[in-house]
DNA sequence: CGTCTGGTTGATCTAGATCAACAGGAGTGG
DNA sequence: CCACTCCTGTTGATCTAGATCAACCAGACG
């Protein structure tokens, strides 16, 4: 299922530039690109399981890939979606501790690993990409709030209009024509564990935004028939 | 109501060894002593705004912080409580962005200032700083994680407990007498938006707790009346 | 062809929000 | 000292969003 991707030179990864290794000098940069290894994956592989031990980091190339948490009642939720560009299993690296979610692939993907000694010594010698994790986690951190905000203060439906235009703004096509047609990238099963709900209650809720005219859904593709439609709707209702 | 604290310095600061500043060397450790501004506030007061600028960070070195956020439609959440030895308003910093929520005094606190030109410069010149607010912001975003899991799978009783539990941790007399007595550092109100639920619905949790066996409340003290009990609890339900 | 998985719908039940009243301080001010 | 308001917390009654259980359908796949 597993296996080697074809060559990559990270010089000319178009997805470093909005990563961690943006800042990279052309020495160090040769340094990640002999030790990193491409991998390509395909939806429903697990990249590593909650519980064991870090092995190293991922750099996600191309694809889309789903952060999983399960607690001890079996419940799961899908904890962030992470898209090419983001590097996932940096933070049980630097915490020394074993994974705190699993990774599992959502669409064919272009993965590359990096084995963690190597980590450890470019955060040793460049000061710079401790930063720059830094910069990362605290979004992550910010991005976490806001979702625990959400689900304490916002009911279903508008959990799921802002989980919409999230997903317009990072997975809306770039053509301009259908602008407000998206594609879902993940099943309704794991939209519902996203927003955190049952997958009944998503479907209802589904219904209810076409029945009140704010979104259509045929499939995984949607239509939000009027952006300020629901942006209004966000912006005042509980 | 805000006022200069008397004098004390960083490496007589016993809670200094629990924080970020804990690998700080004898030549930093005086440049921070020199520029940090220790100040005394009392419960109520809030130390910065959310939506304000960040104008530096703050280390608490007695007392207790709690941060809270609110949404556009007046919603408030406590997000985190701040222990001493916690360093608050670094995220702001880093980020270069306005707070994100409000830092609320809820016990009488001595914190100390240091101007954010300051501690950019010791960022620069200190790498193991980043590093150390790496893996605070690492240890935050497990935190706020583990909170957003139990949001949308476990119902207010079992938050309440593992709050309690969390409680009996953090702020557990030392003395071994009275092992599982606690007192609980925040108002009802606060507990209520600390697991994120109406104030009404904490009381009668509370109720159902004495009813049950598991817990005794009287004022701000309560005693878990078989923490075996609870942690069963907490393991086997939903 | 059966089996499985993902999704939809219907019926029911309940945790918890909400609205409302009230009770005990703690000031505050005459 | 009482009368007043303000604030926190408790209790009661009601209502509803959403979970849960169950049946069902359609496509995928052996």
């Amino acid at each position: 299922m597993v296996k080697r991707g074809k060559e990559n030179r990270c010089r000319e990864c178009s997805t470093r530039l909005s990563s961690e290794w943006c800042c990279l000098s052309g020495a160090s940069l040769d340094a990640l690109d002999r030790a990193k290894m491409p991998k390509t994956y395909g939806p429903g592989d697990i990249i590593y399981n909650q519980g064991t031990d870090c092995e190293g980091i991922y750099c996600i190339s191309s694809g889309l890939i789903g952060l999983r948490r399960l607690d001890k009642d079996g419940n799961s939720a899908l904890v962030r979606l992470v898209n090419p560009g983001g590097t996932i299993g940096y933070r049980s690296l630097i915490k020394k501790a074993p994974h705190s979610n699993t990774a599992e692939v959502l669409a064919p993907s272009t993965v590359c690993f990096v084995k963690r000694g190597i980590v450890c010594s470019m955060l040793q010698s460049d000061p710079d990409i401790g930063l720059e994790f830094l910069s990362h986690s605290l979004n992550e951190l910010s991005e976490t709030e806001d979702r625990y905000m959400e689900s304490v203060t916002l009911n279903v439906k508008a959990r799921l209009l802002h989980a919409l235009l999230v997903f317009y703004e990072r997975f809306g096509s770039k053509n301009g024509d259908e602008e407000r047609m998206i594609e879902l990238p993940i099943s309704r099963q794991d939209l519902a564990e996203l927003i955190g709900t049952a997958p009944e209650t998503m479907s209802r809720t589904i219904q209810r935004l076409q029945n009140e005219d704010l979104a259509y859904f045929d499939g995984r593709k949607v239509r939000i028939s009027n952006r300020a439609n629901v942006e209004d709707f966000l912006h005042t209702a509980h």
